[in-house]
DNA sequence: AACTATTTATAAGA
DNA sequence: TTCTTATAAATAGTT
């Protein structure tokens, strides 16, 4: 799309790269807000510049989208276990050890959350500054565990339901078990 | 860049509008790959289509990407944003409903899902024993998530007390908190 | 930062 | 759906 032809390869001048990314980051986001606002599609993109630097653009945000994801693929991983039926028993104990993980993540994930608060508020004793903006990113951590702890809820009914499966198999029916989401 | 010019907003046709997605998603990740071909530079997109079905594109990879931004998120937050004035009193106001909004409904949340574990737990009495066993292992676990979450949230109203000692330092009073450890 | 010759993406049609 | 193609849009090299 140039006087030129390119290759696809790695541009050499660091001068002539930093000004193709920024052209080209440019077009991306571009590109990226049309998608969103054609197919009211959601979208989040993160980008770091040779330079290293954060570029990012997200519809609603980068953060809502991400949290979307991350959590989709964290609740994927609690629906694999496919194989219930009559060994059921064996099953049933690996289902359990998959929660027990499960829940040494949430556990990890509140302490994490746990201690950013307790600092983020001891900051905010002696800095007596940007209230509001810790109070958010209190707000986010909390809604974040909270999802979490939603996840793991689900994944317990499903587990449970999944028990009730193992002990009545219904015939000839592929039963298809869905996390609930609760966030659109 | 097709046969006719359209304008960049909402196509209604929920036919084309799939087309649309299709080919744009295509055409953004294509864009994003020759970037971060180009540029050497690390590229992470989450889309998802109208249809709420995910897509995404990494390099090296979403999550490599995204944990890094999410890092410099959260530690650059705390500096950002100076505007912190008298304003900050109804916001934090508001900001403290909206945690003692999302307080009640986690409350809620925990109720119903006991609610579900007990009637779960009726159904079953009446059934095996070892799915007694196993329900009783479930329920054991959900009690600890149950636990760490009463925790967590003991945390936030510690948050928020703190909140209100930094709004308006209480005298003589040194309010030691301690979170308890019910497990190992 | 602009400009523009070209390449590339894509809207509509088949 | 996949392919075709006329046209709009992005951009490589230049000023």
């Amino acid at each position: 799309m140039g006087r030129r032809k390119i290759e696809i390869t790695e541009v050499k001048d660091p001068n002539t790269k930093q000004v193709t990314f920024s052209k080209r980051r440019t077009g991306l986001f571009k590109k990226a807000n049309e998608l969103s606002i054609l197919c009211g599609a959601e979208v989040a993109i993160v980008v770091f510049s040779p330079g290293n630097k954060p570029y990012s653009f997200g519809h609603p945000s980068v953060d809502v989208v991400a949290d979307k994801f991350l959590q989709q693929e964290s609740a994927s991983n609690v629906v694999v276990t496919p194989n219930v039926d009559e060994g059921s028993s064996s099953s049933n104990a690996d289902n359990i050890d998959a929660l027990n993980q499960q829940l040494c993540g949430v556990q990890t994930q509140i302490n994490d959350e746990h201690k950013k608060a307790s600092e983020l508020d001891r900051r905010k004793k002696q800095q007596d500054v940007t209230k509001l903006t810790h109070n958010k990113q209190l707000q986010r951590s909390y809604i974040r565990v909270q999802r979490k702890v939603e996840d793991y809820l689900d994944a317990i009914e499903v587990s449970e339901y999944m028990l009730l499966l193992a002990k009545e198999p219904v015939i000839g029916v592929t039963k298809q078990v869905t996390i609930k989401r609760r966030r659109n």
